[in-house]
DNA sequence: CAGTGGTCTAGACCACGCT
DNA sequence: GCGTGGTCTAGACCACTGT
């Protein structure tokens, strides 16, 4: 990003995160870090806004801007990441396993699910997550060729997401989850290793680009042992 | 509320949901919008953005902001809110049963994981939700006694939250949500209708003032086939 | 009281979509 | 070229916190 707000925002962060504004510390204030950025004390509390959204600050009326204790309330986890970005940030070793890549007509559900006309074909993906060698996770990846033309298995064994965002230079906006628990399937049985195990947790991933065109359906379906998801959330999202 | 920006964004959320704006058309222009609220654009802009996060709408540079469906995008569930919120919206016939009410001293744990001091004590209330005649949700509270004081059971049968706003007068400002699976427990057993069921969807909530003091634990289990989460997610929250 | 964040303004320039 | 949203500014006034 090129954005002064958006950089400000990301060297705060990054001085936040490495020790330079610790916890229960005040950050300088807005007038103090206007004078330091050179600019308007608009700008930057359009920086300190995304920290607040992000848990890394609470705002104080008439104190400051209090540091959060990252330790309690972070995350990686939260809003729109993808399996391979997650994996790196928390040092796992990982393998993907692609179980099978084709393109083909979407089932009649999918085609109404995901709004799709009578010629749309889709690249259908379905993906295994291994950690320490254990098959854990399995992702079903649904995604619209017209808007994503040029899929290959190689793609598929990386991230789908860098290749859609470096490559074909596309933005990925926003997305619904949804999250329930299922009895797992045979599928599933057949898949993952789940001795043992009589639940599976099921993440529905609707992904949409910046100009609001659902391009991608992901049904990731997770060992519930290794599940977790944490969420950052304020009341009133002002 | 009562700041300009605030009420803006209740007028325009209120004509999405009741059909003055639908889905798929374009709002008034940030320019018409701040002539007809007799305001500058930065408010409007402000209001729109809290709509954008909400996910009612989506801005497309050059063109407007474009009504999102909530048929396939909203969620009365994301973010901060209570079971009696959360029955209400949804129309369900919802009882809560107080199993527990006792005002104690903080294991040992708690004590470390609220941070608390050696004097303080807890109020802890165990509370089960039955919804059509099922025992589906096990709520375990834990809530600093200094911060909230004089509650009741009575209360406890409302709704603490609404106690804590309306009552108090205090405000609660953010939290963190961590969702996991696990075996149920004997308690679980004993005061849910867990028959044919093998795991529980635990939420555990820590839930902060405007001025970041952590208030409340919450720890919220819940019978696998009645959980239901849904997010809407920004990828860059700006 | 001085300093902090919260709100609001009026205007500027830019990048983008459309026609 | 015109209208849209995206960014940025310089300044104002308010509410709140601390001393």
């Amino acid at each position: 990003m090129l954005n002064k707000y958006y950089m400000i925002f990301e060297e705060l962060e990054a001085a936040i995160r490495n020790g330079k504004y610790p916890p229960e510390t005040i950050l300088p204030s807005e007038n103090e870090l206007a004078e330091q950025y050179n600019t308007s004390r608009e700008t930057i509390r359009k920086a300190l806004n995304i920290l607040s959204q992000k848990g890394y600050i609470q705002k104080l009326r008439g104190k400051g801007s209090l540091v959060l204790d990252l330790e309690k309330l972070q995350f990686p986890i939260s809003g729109l990441v993808s399996f391979k970005e997650l994996a790196n940030k928390m040092g796992h070793s990982s393998v993907t396993i692609i179980e099978s890549f084709s393109n083909k007509k979407p089932s009649s559900l999918l085609q109404k699910e995901m709004q799709l006309r009578k010629e749309d074909t889709i690249w259908e993906v379905f993906r295994v997550r291994e950690i320490n060698q254990e098959r854990i996770i399995l992702d079903k990846d649904y995604i619209v060729e017209k808007y994503v033309p040029g899929l290959t298995k190689e793609i598929c064994r990386n991230s789908i997401f860098d290749y859609i965002e470096n490559e074909l230079n596309l933005k990925i906006s926003f997305a619904k989850k949804e999250f329930t628990v299922e009895e797992p399937t045979e599928e599933d049985y057949n898949l993952l290793d789940l001795e043992g195990f009589h639940s599976i947790v099921v993440v529905k991933n609707y992904i949409y680009f910046e100009n609001a065109t659902l391009f991608q359906f992901t049904e990731s379906r997770h060992r519930p042992d290794k599940f977790r998801f944490v969420d950052f959330a304020r009341r009133n999202e002002a």
